[in-house]
DNA sequence: GACAATACCAAGCAAGCGCTTGGTTTGTAA
DNA sequence: TTACAAACCAAGCGCTTGCTTGGTATTGTC
């Protein structure tokens, strides 16, 4: 019992460091945005702000009393409101499918990895990068068509990910339906998480939760 | 093969034709505004233009033009912008209960009665009032909290169906997860199915994606 | 310390929004 | 035909929005 716990603590504490080494390089590349540093505290608010009031209702000027600073200032850091929005999204694709790689790297079997996709997407979705995520799902059409194609070339890398393996396990047997609709439904399934998960409902930790999508789908 | 396209095509026209019965008795009883009137015909707009553009962006004027009237007309029929929303709403849920019952009855067994909610939801939001399910679940927050509330109580009446049936399959051992859980990874699977479904998509129809989901639940 | 770059302030602009108001037109019933 | 209710028009109001502009303050570098 203890040396199970301790062997639980151990490997959460490794994934904590292995995602905060993820972020840093991000941050080396430039990627995406310090959190500490101006930029990146405002992508987090904007965030936040986006996903509690919609982009729309979010104004120049509520962007800008998150950060303790004056409406006007925003344009220094960034052209225009929607260049907010969209640098939101990018950014946490790029975080998410660097975690989603390291993840899949960790995996052997293709029902691991689909195990492991499925747990970092939950992550993704309802831990730090929560508000980013579902701003990328319910905010889409606030962006204007070119900045969409950009997003949805990083979009594609990450969804190609998925597929991937999910065509490895239809290949295996050990899945029947399409590749494509399984995806599909996933993503919107573990999207919605975002509007009814939480850990302390029943004691349903993200990885008890990842457990019932895998029981869901019999793997 | 012939005997078998005639069933398919009179079990179509049947299901077309009490559909036709639930909407009209929902007019007949004033749950549902008929969609030749001319509240009708402006919540079918309403529902398309906010599905596309997004509530915040559709202005009071593009509601006019698109029903042909002039923006300060708009305010006979509604008393606000978001009275329309909610109408839009609230109209939906309740033509989405009737004919969930209806589905609900037609079926004998707690599997046929999962299909055949999965099947009805499916339609739903990939048919006729798809515009309007995607309104509610995307426009959400630009609900004022009192409507909200007043929207939740006929979505709990909704939502209580889908839960009294998977909890029967939970008592009889077909389904391993948690019934709470798997409603909510179905709305979100289920509702995802209008930003990516397309029945001339490798020919999937509506009863073909109702399998692929039923296979992917191992049902 | 001097200078440049960066970050921020304060005031206000032009455009557009939801809605009101006074009126006209259309539909319905007696 | 008349009277009234319902539906619509046209003009414009008060307010809000994203953003600009001219300035000040702070930080970074040599």
């Amino acid at each position: 019992m203890f040396q199970v716990e301790l062997k639980a603590s151990y490997a959460n504490r490794v994934a904590v460091v292995s995602q905060n080494q993820i972020l840093q390089s991000l941050i080396a590349e430039n990627l995406v945005s310090d959190p500490k540093g101006a930029r990146g505290r405002l992508l987090t608010e904007a965030a936040r702000l986006f996903r509690e009031k919609g982009y729309e209702r979010t104004t120049v000027r509520d962007l800008a009393a998150a950060v303790g600073i004056q409406s006007g200032s925003l344009f220094h850091h960034f052209r225009t409101k929607e260049e907010i929005l969209k640098a939101v999204m990018v950014e946490t694709i790029r975080l998410n499918t660097a975690l989603m790689q390291a993840a899949l790297e960790a995996a052997d079997t293709s029902r691991q990895k689909l195990r492991g996709l499925i747990r970092a997407e939950l992550e993704s979705i309802n831990g730090q990068t929560g508000e980013a995520m579902a701003v990328l799902v319910f905010e889409w059409r606030s962006l204007s068509a070119p900045s969409q194609g950009e997003v949805l070339e990083l979009r594609d890398i990450y969804e190609k990910l998925w597929l991937d393996v999910l065509e490895s396990l239809k290949r295996e047997g050990a899945l029947e339906a399409d590749p494509f609709v399984v995806r599909r439904m996933l993503t919107g399934a573990l999207s919605w998480t975002v509007t009814w998960y939480k850990p302390e409902r029943g004691g349903l930790t993200l990885d008890g939760l990842t457990d019932q999508v895998m029981a869901m789908m019999a793997l």
